[in-house]
DNA sequence: CGGTACATTGAGAAATTTCAAAGTTGGTGG
DNA sequence: CCACCAACTTTGAAATTTCTCAATGTACCG
């Protein structure tokens, strides 16, 4: 698996290289700025970011499951993850899409059991934190502590949208809300040009998250690509006309 | 149930209409010692509840609504209210429904402007905390930032199984398990007797609360109630064939 | 009483799912 | 380099769920 990660950078992975795990990757992170652990730990030496080995999950693959004990709090620190909810009936309902440089779940943070799985969408890597660094640098720095609350409170506001989107709206606007949700995000990373961005979500991925199935999923893509109002395949997404894609995808 | 509220006026009151109670309705509150801001607050004297005048609202009548200044943090002391999204074009969304003794929203817990609004469904009596005090009060004691992450973590892990229902669910299992959610909070609380409890949510608010139109769950609540599993109306639930309800309502 | 909000019912329309089959793509091993 | 395999995508047709519109019935309140 890691050496998959080494050896064969996706076509979604920027083009310097990813660092090997031997390296401190935190040192040449291309988000380290934005990223919630550089603003929560970088600041301690004692509890630096540096010392903690990256891990790697290919493509496709869980990287903890619901009901497994938690080995402490998940950053990505490199490719796309979902956190995702698994019936016994085999249906799943993705929750949020996790990019690099972000915790996987704010208001988890000490949590000993997760309620929910996390699946690698494209190579991943990604770092633990113990609860115990967590949680004595949130008690010990009233900023991190509101750091934590606005992130808490942002995902928060990000869970209510979503029941918003899934009880109230259309497949179609609920497809145009994911799109332009991941193009502002890839848009504050720098990774959008000439209005092509990574997009590595599989159909089946894009069905679970907006609850539909995904031969429906593929019907109401189809309909935005030939209607020349944006293009998703082959992990990136072309924005062809932005405007009506943010007037189908916004609340109305 | 609420006769404190039969002097307060019509249906026409303006929202924050204050409540006639002299009396500290903390001292007789009968949920007290289960409410949040029993473990939070009562302990320390010089932030005591019984100072704070509690407000009321008719049923039917929003609290507050979003992008209104936050007056604080919002507790309800009486009644049922549901939290929800208004979108321009007419529907809403139910996110929540806070129960006496409960935070309305506990990640929202500092946020200056609230992304929602919250309706009364019956007549409701509630109170704020300020801010400071809630900032104060988190950061002085370990166990109440135990007790408030505890209530978030919690807040949060319903919102994703919400998303879940919405997105995986028909919508009997939907409307079942919006049921028996209730019924085991009802339980709780001692007001399930003979398998009946309170439930003065109308069709409308059902159908904001499952994404449906008030039509179709009236088709399902019929349903439900021809199939002698349960009967909702008039503002109580009967619970006729429980392990069939709960066999609808719950994951599969 | 009379009015207003709420609940119920029917019929037809629209959105979405299901099932099934065929086309594409990318990776693997010979 | 090619053939093959597995996973993913696309398309069609029919079934199902849910919505919309419209009309009627019912409870509660002043």
């Amino acid at each position: 698996m890691l050496q998959t990660f080494v050896d064969t950078p996706s076509p979604l992975t920027p083009d310097h290289a990813p660092a090997p795990a031997t390296t401190p990757p935190c040192a040449i992170c291309r988000i380290r700025k934005m990223a919630c652990c550089d603003g929560l730990f970088d600041g301690s030496p004692g509890r630096s970011l540096i010392k903690n080995r990256t891990r790697a999950t290919a493509a496709r693959q869980n990287i903890c499951r619901a009901g497994e004990p938690n080995e402490g709090v998940l950053v990505i620190c490199e490719g796309w993850a979902v956190r995702f909810i698994q019936l016994p009936n085999g249906k799943r309902q993705i929750l949020s899409v996790v990019l690099p440089g972000e915790l996987v779940s704010p208001a988890a943070i000490l949590e000993k059991q997760s309620a929910f799985s996390v699946q690698a969408v494209t190579d991943v890597r990604y770092r633990y934190f113990t609860f115990a660094e967590v949680r004595a640098g949130i008690l010990d720095n009233p900023a991190l502590f509101d750091t934590w609350i606005r992130l808490t409170a942002a995902e928060h506001r990000s869970a209510d949208k979503r029941l918003v989107d899934l009880g109230q709206r259309t497949a179609q606007e609920r497809i145009a809300a994911l799109i332009v949700h991941m193009m502002l995000r890839c848009e504050e990373r720098g990774e959008v040009r000439d209005g092509e961005f990574p997009f590595p979500m599989s159909q089946q991925q894009i069905a679970d998250f907006t609850g539909l199935t995904p031969v429906h999923a593929c019907r109401v893509l189809s309909s935005l690509r030939h209607r020349a109002i944006c293009n998703i395949g082959r992990g990136v997404a072309k924005i062809i006309d932005r405007g009506e894609l943010e007037r189908i995808g916004s609340f109305k």
